[in-house]
DNA sequence: CGATTCGATCGAATCGATTCGATCCGCGCT
DNA sequence: AGCGCGGATCGAATCGATTCGATCGAATCG
């Protein structure tokens, strides 16, 4: 191999400008950051002599050291990113994140936890400066993090996962907000009701439930919704979980809460999320079941789904906005304020999805 | 406000452990890096030491400043988030970078850079370490980031822009893979052929365009793809451009298209994208033309859409082996490897969107 | 048994900035 | 003329580690 011969030029330092400029380093300093009072001439002097040197700023690693402060917030994200963001609720929300860290000049460092190891965040996490995490899609009630972080003294975040009375958290009544739909559907005269839950706990398969899983569920939000269907729900409704947040898992679940005979067939299925609304809306129409005139269907989130012919009836959750909130309340937190919980409203939006039973 | 008197407990540092433990720091240093002999009495010594002081391992950022290597990894996305990651290619790519990178022990600092004004994104990351930045999506030709990453000697590694001697790339060659799918289509039969082109610069509305539009394309990819359309298709075929990378806008350049007298319709539609081209199938479908018998469809990319009941023809070009080449040609480039372009292989997969023309 | 070597440990320099307190100078005020 | 004040600048300490070279005792070798 050629034997790189050219003795590495070594980046200008701030000591190297100050030099050039004929002024002390703190003097330099003060010119990058603004902090102090120096004379016009001087900065001219110094901002000259940077650009001459090719000097961008201070090295941010020293800068960051000094001051104590990094600028990065980690953002963790159970599982692999291509399923969590497959959900457009997921997205919105990380979007809303990032325009909040923006304006508080924070940049995300996206940290993708195994599910199947989450303790391997640790060790990754465990080489990286961060202000603050955020733990922006409900995910398992425990988290190995945690710990770690608390006792590295870093802020954390949440919304509404993991449990810890160190963790602030951005909080949507997943229970009184499913109940909204559920009642929505009781009030149109429905009396047989199913239920699609997202996964109540790690590494599930598409499959029934029952009120028992409920009460043992890993995933706090799942178990909250689930709750909220059972607290209007007649005895014994069908429950069905889906393995993963999609689509196709949703008609999965729909199909086996609608491919029975129709005196047990519900005439509504309440979902926990939109894209398993969607899906169920399409084992409906693959089973030839119209909507909403044979099946009522209601979601969870009320994101866009312009693929799909109908405006789900949903619990609508502004994404973009709850990204906000948690982006502000990390902000907040930095500021000094405690660990506390703040309530995030949601509401009904009734679209072209429920309507009354037939017969 | 109440004067928050807890005189900060001041966080353990290493002196602090190693003075405890009866060692020099530098001592103290090795036990955790491991990186020299250490006796193995000393070395629980050390850890025990730790432990009590509550210390969780050094400090990033003293660590990285020393040690010269921060183990980030930019990854610049151009628009909001929710936008880029609508589509399932981009989330792919993502999801393989983020695969490749976490085995090389790097953590991926995820910056959205306005699209109305990019050079904002220079600011943002002035301020932050990084070891390298990745373009993984396909972007403007041009970009503020390069100058000033580039005078900062962090690596670039892009996905076809910007186009930069200083940046590597994973280059797909778009013409002709763009052109694989047309020829398909032409020795199917087909002879009237309409284009549906991604984004040719930044922001603009859906609608026709001209081959004098895709010379002055500011979008590499988009421009390689049309330009292989161009080299198939007969003089004078449609080409329709759209504002963004969604399933929506597809729709509504499927219907310009198509929604046409018959004598001037394309018996097929090549699409730049799969999500594109599934708003194509849709616009056939509203308006009662059906796939693949009456127009034939292909895409570009090879997503998963389970919503869509038909199979795409498409130009078949693996989003997570993307991300991985991305990842690993950072990782070559941190170990001194100089810019170099990589190409990238796509094929094409014929599906059910494809079929010799009616009559 | 003296010379070597090796393993374990330490001291000090270094990475590249920020910031506190001190110094210096010129100006206005009395 | 003397005093005080505030703007501009500087020197030195500091942030929290890593690493190079030196030291020292014990084990190995001839």
């Amino acid at each position: 191999m050629p034997s790189q011969r050219q003795a590495e030029p070594r980046r200008a330092t701030l000591r190297d400008v100050a030099e050039r400029a004929g002024v002390s380093t703190s003097t330099a300093s003060l010119v990058f950051s603004g902090k102090g009072p120096v004379a016009a001439a001087t900065a001219d002097r110094v901002r000259a002599a940077a650009a001459d040197l090719g000097f961008t700023g201070p090295d941010p690693l020293a800068s960051s050291l000094r001051q104590g402060r990094v600028g990065t917030v980690a953002v963790i994200v159970e599982g692999p990113l291509r399923h969590a963001f497959r959900d457009p609720f997921a997205l919105a929300v990380l979007d809303g994140l990032a325009e909040e860290l923006d304006l508080a000049g924070r940049t995300m460092l996206l940290v993708a936890q195994p599910v199947e190891h989450p303790e391997q965040a640790v060790a990754q996490l465990a080489t990286q400066a961060v202000d603050a995490a955020v733990f922006p899609l409900c995910g398992t009630a425990t988290n190995p993090l945690v710990e770690h972080l608390a006792t590295r003294g870093v802020v954390m975040v949440g919304s509404g996962a993991p449990l810890s009375p160190e963790v602030g958290h951005v909080l949507t009544d997943e229970r009184a907000g499913q109940r909204l739909a559920g009642q929505h559907l009781l009030d149109l005269g429905h009396r047989r009701l199913g239920h699609v839950s997202m996964m109540l706990r790690p590494a599930v398969a598409t499959g029934p439930v029952t009120r028992a899983d409920v009460e043992h569920a890993d995933y706090p939000d799942a178990a909250g919704r689930a709750r909220g269907f059972l607290d209007i729900a007649p005895e014994g409704s069908p429950m069905v979980q889906v393995g993963e947040l999609t689509v196709g898992a949703g008609e999965e679940a729909g199909r086996l809460l609608l491919d029975v005979p129709v005196a047990r067939r519900p005439t509504a299925v309440v979902c926990q999320a939109d894209v398993l609304a969607a899906g169920v809306v399409r084992a409906a129409a693959s089973l030839g079941l119209r909507v909403p005139d044979e099946v009522s269907v209601t979601g969870f989130d009320g994101v866009d789904l312009p693929w799909l012919g109908t405006t789900l009836t949903t619990v609508l959750q502004p994404g973009v906005a709850k990204g906000h909130a948690l982006g502000a309340m990390v902000r907040r937190r930095l500021e000094g304020e405690g660990p506390v919980d703040e309530p995030f409203a949601v509401s009904l939006r009734v679209g072209t999805s429920t309507a009354p039973p037939p017969g």
